[in-house]
DNA sequence: CTGATATCGTCAGTCTCTCTGACTAATGTC
DNA sequence: GACATTAGTCAGAGAGACTGACGATATCAG
């Protein structure tokens, strides 16, 4: 069956999603949802603002700052004074959220490297490199 | 930038769903949400179960039900007996859905159009190709 | 054929996520 | 210095998702 691209899209997403979550709930992190994960993986390394997040996650600011509060809350990020600016604050990976990355970095490996045992190597590449360049017409938050 | 494939996918879905969804509203049909869409546009030729809808979904029985009777009241379904089994109810396509599809398939076509523009149609077709052989291993509800 | 079990769908209650609108405080502009 | 803009919060509402319990029907084992 011939399905339109945007669902063809949608189902490995949805599938590496589960399995990053999944991982991440075996190895003790699992007092988080998606749509914090969502937020929390568009933290800048120096940190972000709560507005940037809000752009880059297509979601309004009050709700990006619902889910900052529960992530504060768990412990995975923290808010700090932005020195340029008194009136923002800069959202930072906290070491609850540094401990987490690489769990998830492992998961999203071990995802990727049986989608390229499917696939082969080098349909694997044209796939990544394909979506990279698609970046550049649908994505309007590049960083 | 480097991105995990997980993100890279999830980039044009959200744009592809965007479009189509913005397309339908200026057409009209705009009594509708994202998620009532992603359970209607499950529904099979013949009808489907509100079971399999929720399956293929990926949502429980229960919210599958609840956006079922939404997408009934504005018209775009309806729910006729299950001939081979009296407990189970036929989700079908109404009027109002079936002519919305064609109007959100023109999108599609076009948001592909653009993609294969982009990318040359070589690359776009290696993608849908790569998307296709994925499915075999992301989706457990192939139809 | 009958009783146990499974499946289809609904009802009820709850929680999370997202929105709009209004607001304060700080910044930038003229 | 007046005015508009920007960063973030507060308050309220609604959508969408969940769990648990349930009635009705179907299926299966004996």
């Amino acid at each position: 069956m011939e399905l339109n691209t945007g669902l063809l899209l949608f189902i490995p997403y949805r599938a590496m999603e589960a399995r990053v979550f999944a991982g991440l709930a075996a190895a003790g992190y699992d007092d988080f949802t998606p749509a914090q994960a969502r937020v929390f993986q568009r933290i800048a390394p120096g940190g972000s603002r709560l507005t940037d997040l809000a752009e880059q996650a297509q979601i309004t600011k009050q709700s990006a700052g619902f889910l900052v509060d529960q992530l504060e809350r768990a412990g995975y990020v923290e808010r700090a004074p932005d020195p340029t600016d008194a009136r923002a604050r800069l959202v930072k990976i906290a070491s609850r959220g540094a401990a987490a990355i690489p769990v998830a970095a492992a998961v999203v490996a071990e995802v990727e490297a049986e989608w390229a045992a499917h696939l082969g190597p080098e349909r694997m590449e044209q796939l990544r490199e394909a979506l990279t360049a698609l970046r550049e017409i649908t994505d309007p938050y590049q960083r």
